[in-house]
DNA sequence: GTATGCTTTCGGC
DNA sequence: TTACGGCCGAAAGCATAC
């Protein structure tokens, strides 16, 4: 049978919270923000609503220069409230798990869904389930979301990128050359900026020039696997299936230091809070650890990492702070910039229950 | 060559 | 004029064993 596969995406997510929690914000421009700390508006962007995207204001953009881009205007400029984005999220997955075949969560605010089986494969009785899905977020949480129907993923994921925000795009099987043909290669999901000037450098414009160009003329610039990747995408033909996403493989605590330096004892210094709350996370999650990672951000926003894997896992990362030290002056004896900003990481994640209980066995 | 496991980097949001 | 987070998953890169 023919697949129906949905994308639903919560439009400008953490902005639109916000205005939902603060209603006198609408109508204006929205910056939720990341402060760093460091100076009164060293940080960035990271979520602007239309209101601000009009003013040239987007995701990943210094505060400061953010702020610039507003001139007179009144905006609001909030720090960010990751749990209560979290705990909004959990409710709206929670309420699309409950109307789909398969849900599959690929981030805090998308999911892919498979609604094949419960809308028997017509696309019709599709649009209404996925009509029920944004009405449905809107009238639990009062968020608009915009959701892309189609063959594939990556058809879907493309549909729910094409009209936004409160969009409900359905790209059948039928239409789906359509659809694809003459949308420039950069909306390719997986195409960014860089191999979408290598695309153009070989006159390749739009996903229709992709999907009908020679494999052989790829392949010398982008290799075998994303070569044959890029064609397949192009058709809109990919087969990955949507699948329950498994548990949280890795947790990590970033900070950025109040001065850049080389010393690896004062950033482990700064870095020990978060440290101590990557612990509690764990240990109130009851989750053990095998591999531990130090993060570095040097001064030109270049990443390092050192890795260490142990024979067993551990339940406290306390127990592992002379490991973090050691990571940390490997890291900064490698390096020839200061540091900017400095983590820690922890995966090869187990339940710390069931290990326990594993080794009661033996 | 293939499978596997570990480390490092990349890119999305 | 410049300005610059904190997460996550996955791919890429590399070594080892058979």
């Amino acid at each position: 049978m023919v697949r129906v596969i949905g994308h639903v995406d919560l439009d400008y997510f953490y902005a639109q919270v916000e205005e939902v929690q603060s209603p006198s914000i609408k109508g204006r421009p929205v910056l939720v923000c990341v402060f760093s700390g460091r100076t009164e508006d060293s940080g960035v962007v990271s979520t602007a609503n239309y209101e601000a995207r009009r003013l040239g204001i987007g995701s990943g953009m210094p505060i400061a220069l953010a702020k610039k881009k507003l001139k007179g205007v009144a905006g609001a400029v909030i720090p960010m409230h990751r749990e209560r984005y979290e705990a909004v999220s959990e409710e709206i997955m929670r309420l699309v798990g409950g109307r789909v075949d398969v849900l599959e969560q690929t981030g805090i605010d998308e999911a892919f869904f498979d609604i094949t089986k419960s809308s028997n494969g017509d696309y019709s009785a599709a649009r209404n389930t996925a009509a029920g899905i944004k009405a449905a977020i809107l009238k639990s949480q009062g968020l608009t979301a915009s959701i892309g129907l189609g063959r594939s993923k990556i058809v879907a994921k493309m549909a729910s990128d094409f009209v936004k925000p409160d969009g409900l795009t359905v790209v059948t099987p039928d239409s789906t050359t359509d659809f694809l043909t003459p949308l420039p290669v950069i909306r390719l999901y997986g195409v960014g900026p860089k191999t979408s000037q290598a695309l153009e450098e070989l006159k390749i414009h739009t996903i229709g020039d992709l999907a009908t160009s020679d494999i052989t003329d790829l392949e010398p610039r982008f290799g075998r696997k994303v070569s044959a990747y890029l064609l397949q995408a192009a058709k809109g033909e990919d087969e990955d299936p949507v699948t329950e996403r498994q548990e949280t493989t890795q947790f990590s605590r970033i900070i950025t230091l109040k001065q850049n330096t080389k010393d690896a004892n004062a950033a482990f210094k700064e870095l020990l809070p978060a440290i101590e709350e990557l612990h509690q996370r764990l240990l109130s999650k009851g989750i053990s650890f095998r591999t531990l990672s130090t993060i570095g951000i040097l001064t030109d926003l270049s990443t390092r990492t050192k890795t260490k894997t142990f024979e067993s896992s551990a339940e406290s990362l306390l127990v592992r702070k002379n490991e973090i030290l050691t990571l940390l002056q490997e890291l900064t004896g490698a390096i020839d910039k200061e540091l900017r900003r400095v983590g820690i990481r922890v995966s090869g994640l187990s339940d710390t229950e069931s290990q326990t209980s594993l080794t009661q066995f033996y």
